[in-house]
RNA sequence: GGAGUGGUAGUUCAGUUGGUUAGAACGCUGGCCUGUCAAGCCAGAGGUCGCGGGUUCAAGUCCCGUCCGCUCCGCCA
């Protein structure tokens, strides 16, 4: 008999039989999915990346087939020679190889297996730490194994879309790079050859992008990894893979349209969803105002209402009074199925989902006939200040009010938080709809009450709009930058910016930042210098692709798109690292352990 | 750095007010079975109740500490 690889190679992936290939000759190699003895016949369903297809072992002719198949276990890896033939009636509709099956005239096992120390099937249910154990156990399972198709299928679309039909040269940058300040915390990589010092891993390769604009590279993508030694999310890792975009000569206006093309391209070829362009846009001010976040879920509507102005002065409500008095903000969220709130969710629920943002309290109202409220403000407010609120909310009977007043921080993050919370429970959100929205004119910088300083808001290289130059030195928190989020379904998919070409301008900036012109130039100095030999204007963005993955595969964690990810202390929990490294290795990079 | 939540058989879980020998399902092992497809039937094996300490006549259960997973806040230009 000829044997297996060697001389019978695989005839098609277990997954592509149908009933084309009736009465042809197969071979086919994966892993046993499950096997059903029946003490004659013994069905295997053998699996390999793209699915299942059942094998049939008869006791006769085929003696030495069946006498193997009747020792195979899960996962055992094997080899089976046969003919595609039909079922007939007796199909499986449940998946696509149903209709056919192959009679199996030679079975060779390739390698045993150890009892899985999980099921590998969908549908299960294990626990993380066993999961990232054994992930490549894991990784069979099709609905993750699935994922990672489709992941390779977007990187090519990707590619394609920028290097083939719109001119992008996909060049690479160091991972070994120069730390700098601002921004997440670096991965270090001490020096061998330079006692004391370090590299640092690329959190993005914002300076290197932009020198290659300075390079006359004209158009520049890369699907490169970058590091953030920062603590980790549901989506956030700590090593991630970016897809980064700068292109010379271009407003923003051009930026968006090249994106949008993409993700419309994306979608098209992933999902076959067909994207209207141009995509919705939004002021940062406005998103803030109206949804009290910078990355609003557009899926639903649920605006907030901002009643600060309307109570001042009027309102007797003690805590919004009070909280007005010291320079506070009032808003509200107006929900119109009031009803689907109960007073425990008002008591407890409600104020327990807003509590970890720092909002002390969620006060509430329900409007009853004649645009009358019950609930602990009411009594605060009089008829006159209720119906000017009932007309700027929009209420009507029925509907539940909630506020919050605090400063502007936590009441637009508290209520950012019971918008999405009241639309899941108000089943709002359309799970197969998809809200992009561009946000722009973010502020330039945002202020730091820890340090009493100014930090750039994007990255200090942002231009900021050209109209708002002079307000750098009298009002900095005014200033507006040319930087733009790509949001879609209230996640934060990518950002970007028109950078700055002059280098009077980035000088500039580092002065409102309050880095000296020493500080500077230590740390940008190669980059300032750059600047001054001919740049021409440039922006650019960055794309989180894990990111992408998770919202075109509805997974629910960036684990499932990431082939080999880390828990949330960081660890890789199949290779134990981080690991300790022996004496000699510390003495070579001249570092020692910090006696703790 | 902080909050919440979970950790009991290989896996998912149950385990009452602290009380006899810690259970179920799936998986696993063996047997039977020629149309299953998460096969079925019969039998069996399988436990450091995360770890350490404490309270108690008695701890899976109560208390303290600690480790690990997950979610979140801070953090993430």
């Amino acid at each position: 008999m000829a044997s297996f690889i060697t001389e019978l190679k695989r005839s098609k992936y277990n997954g592509e039989f149908s009933t084309a290939d009736v009465g042809q000759p197969a071979v086919v190699f994966g892993w046993v999915q499950s096997y059903r003895d029946h003490g004659g016949v013994i069905f295997i369903d053998l699996r390999d990346r793209t699915g299942f297809v059942q094998l049939r072992c008869e006791p006769s002719p085929h003696l030495h087939a069946h006498a193997v198949a009747d020792t195979v276990r899960n996962e055992w890896v094997i080899a089976a020679r046969g003919t595609v033939i039909s079922r007939g009636t007796n199909i499986n509709p449940k998946i696509p190889t149903g209709e056919v099956e192959i009679a199996v005239e030679q079975l060779q096992v390739l390698t045993e297996a150890q009892t899985p120390p999980f099921e590998v099937r969908d549908g299960i249910d294990t626990n993380e730490n066993s999961r990232l154990t054994y992930r490549y156990l894991d990784l069979r399972r099709p609905e993750l194994n699935r994922n990672f198709v489709a992941r390779s299928r977007a990187m090519q679309l990707t590619r394609a879309y920028f290097t083939e039909k719109h001119g992008f040269l996909e060049l690479e940058t160091p991972i070994l790079m120069k730390s700098t300040p601002e921004g997440a915390r670096d991965y270090l990589v001490p020096s061998r050859v330079h006692p004391g010092q370090f590299y640092a891993l690329p959190q993005s390769p914002q300076q290197f992008k932009q020198l290659f604009m300075m390079s006359g590279m004209d158009r520049y993508m890369q699907i490169c990894r970058c590091f953030r030694d920062e603590d980790l999310r549901a989506d956030r890792q700590p090593e991630f893979t970016q897809l980064d975009l700068e292109m010379s000569f271009v407003c923003p206006e051009d930026i968006y349209q090249i994106l949008e093309g993409y993700v419309a391209e994306i979608w098209s070829q992933m999902l076959g969803y067909q994207l209207q362009l141009p995509l919705r846009r939004m002021a940062y001010a406005q998103a803030m105002d109206k949804y009290g976040c910078d990355k609003p879920d557009l899926r639903f509507d649920l605006p907030l209402s901002n009643l600060t102005e309307t109570l001042r002065d009027r309102v007797e409500f003690r805590v919004f009074a009070d909280v007005l008095a010291k320079g506070g903000i009032v808003k509200a969220l107006y929900l119109p199925q009031g009803d689907a709130f109960t007073r425990k969710d008002l008591d407890t629920t409600i104020p327990q989902e807003a509590a970890p943002f720092g909002a002390k309290g969620v006060a509430w109202a329900r409007v009853t006939a004649q645009g009358e409220w019950t609930g602990p403000v009411a009594k605060g407010v009089s008829a006159e200040l209720r119906n000017e609120l009932n007309a700027l909310m929009g209420t009507a009977e029925g509907g539940l009010i909630l506020f919050v007043a605090d400063k502007p921080a936590v009441v637009h993050a508290s209520l950012a938080r019971l918008r999405l919370f009241a639309g899941e429970r108000l089943n709002l959100i359309d799970k197969n709809a998809w809200a992009f929205l561009w946000v722009t004119d973010f502020p330039m910088f945002e202020f730091d009450e820890t340090d009493q300083r100014w930090y750039a808001m994007h990255h200090p290289f942002t231009s900021p709009r050209a109209d708002h130059l002079e307000l750098l030195d009298s009002n900095p928190g005014q200033v507006l930058a040319q930087a733009y989020d790509l949001v879609v379904n209230g996640t934060e998919l990518g950002g970007g910016s028109v950078r700055i070409h002059a280098s009077d301008v980035q000088a500039k900036i580092f002065a409102s930042l309050g880095l000296s012109d020493q500080e500077a130039k230590e740390k940008f100095g190669f980059f300032l210098e750059a600047l001054k030999f001919g740049t021409p204007p440039h922006g650019g963005i960055a794309l989180g692709m894990d990111r992408m993955m998770m919202l075109l595969t509805q997974s629910s964690s960036l684990r499932d798109v990431i082939a080999f990810p880390k828990t949330q202390k960081a660890t890789c929990l199949m290779s134990d690292s981080p690991n300790s490294v022996d004496d000699k290795q510390w003495a070579e990079l001249h570092i020692s352990p910090r006696r703790v």
